[in-house]
DNA sequence: CACAGTATTTAGCCTAAACTAAATATATTT
DNA sequence: AAATATATTTAGTTTAGGCTAAATACTGTG
């Protein structure tokens, strides 16, 4: 149906606009699949010809509904991988992502079907990513509190409930921000309190923290 | 490490080179890969630069060893992956080939011993085709007579040990010959007869018959 | 608001792997 | 053994998807 390389396209391309909620500058497409701006270009203004995207020169791509829906099916693909491979064959969870990256692009809806069954239809991946449904749709996921989460679950930072300026400063200091992508490590049960990975490090907050952080799925 | 068409070459080549037994021209590559004849000569000679086959002009392509491991590797995976389509994922053995075909080429060696530990280390695919250990070693399956085999199993005629015409003309009838590929549909055991298939059609042999086909696997 | 600096696109080139058409080698028939 | 038929290779072309270098558009600061 489309090519390997049209489809990594697609799914950077997603994110990039997921993250952003803009239009996807063709540098930064270029940057997440290393490659350079020019060759970036050419593929927009291809994928643009079919109909995946929205494309206007200096401003950026814009995944059209069909566009979306391609990207959608190949996330699920990933990450249904990313359970297979995770909970049949007991690779770390760390370990799973390029081979994934190869298992993604297999065409087959029958295929993905049998395993989405055989996993049981799991809603999330081993890192806490929703896997789209059979039609491409993300478990529209409300924002939630952080102290909602469970372990192992991966959100992003979309809103605080307290704005005072101690608490914001409390967030700045650790660089967690709008955007910022946390994965919840732990959470004590008779606190209420909880280990957070943001980026690379670790933070251990207090289940009033948690109470004013609005996450998305 | 290899291309796509790379290892497609080689998988076909392999294939064609244990049916004949000779150095395999570069149109019978071409009929298999359903390709025209010139592609598979430049193939050929690329991959006689590389080392992977031995190739002399008009007389056909020789695998190396290395060629061999590498093909063998990669039949490995078809087949593992068979094993689990059919057995995991409750395929049918005749809808498989086309999705194996596409998974025979993920890459990670990690991946495929992890895939045979979790299908118990299976030494037939569900066509019968034995499966090439991790160092691309095929069980040597000497040749066999037709009536030890039971059923599912799969293999080659490669001889027979009665040469009287009628004996031959038996099999010509039903036009069986060396190189028909057999599979055991089944066998009675308090006359030894058996059920074949060869090709589209099925045949009721008897233990006689069985007795006097020679059989590799 | 001009202009420097950055982002983006265009133009032209490269390689892998296919193709067609023409040339050449081998095989078969008379 | 020559003539014809078939198999194989060579030469040149195409397409996808990269690249570099040059041209062009946008952006932010003095």
């Amino acid at each position: 149906m489309y090519t390997l390389a049209e489809e990594n396209y697609l799914k950077a391309i997603f994110h990039l606009e997921q993250e952003s909620n803009k239009p996807v500058p063709t540098n930064a497409i270029a940057e997440k699949l290393e490659m350079k701006a020019s060759s970036a270009t050419d593929m927009v203004q291809k994928l643009a010809d079919k109909g995946l995207l929205d494309y206007r020169k200096y401003k950026g791509a814009t995944l059209s509904k069909e566009g979306k829906q391609v990207a959608a099916i190949i996330i699920r693909k990933h990450r249904l991988w990313e359970v297979f491979l995770v909970e049949k064959l007991n690779f770390q969870w760390d370990e799973v992502h390029p081979i994934a990256e190869q298992l993604e692009h297999i065409q087959s809806d029958e295929l993905i079907n049998r395993l989405d069954a055989f996993l049981d239809h799991p809603d999330y991946d081993p890192h806490g990513d929703p896997i789209p449904d059979k039609n491409g749709v993300i478990k529209t996921a409300e924002k939630k509190v952080l102290s909602e989460l469970t372990k192992g679950q991966v959100g992003v930072l979309v809103g605080v409930r307290e704005t005072s300026s101690e608490f914001l400063q409390y967030l700045d200091k650790r660089d967690i921000s709008i955007g910022s992508k946390i994965r919840v490590l732990g959470r004590e049960f008779f606190d209420g309190s909880m280990v957070l990975q943001v980026r690379k490090e670790q933070f251990f907050i207090s289940k009033k923290i948690a109470e004013n952080l609005y996450i998305q799925i």
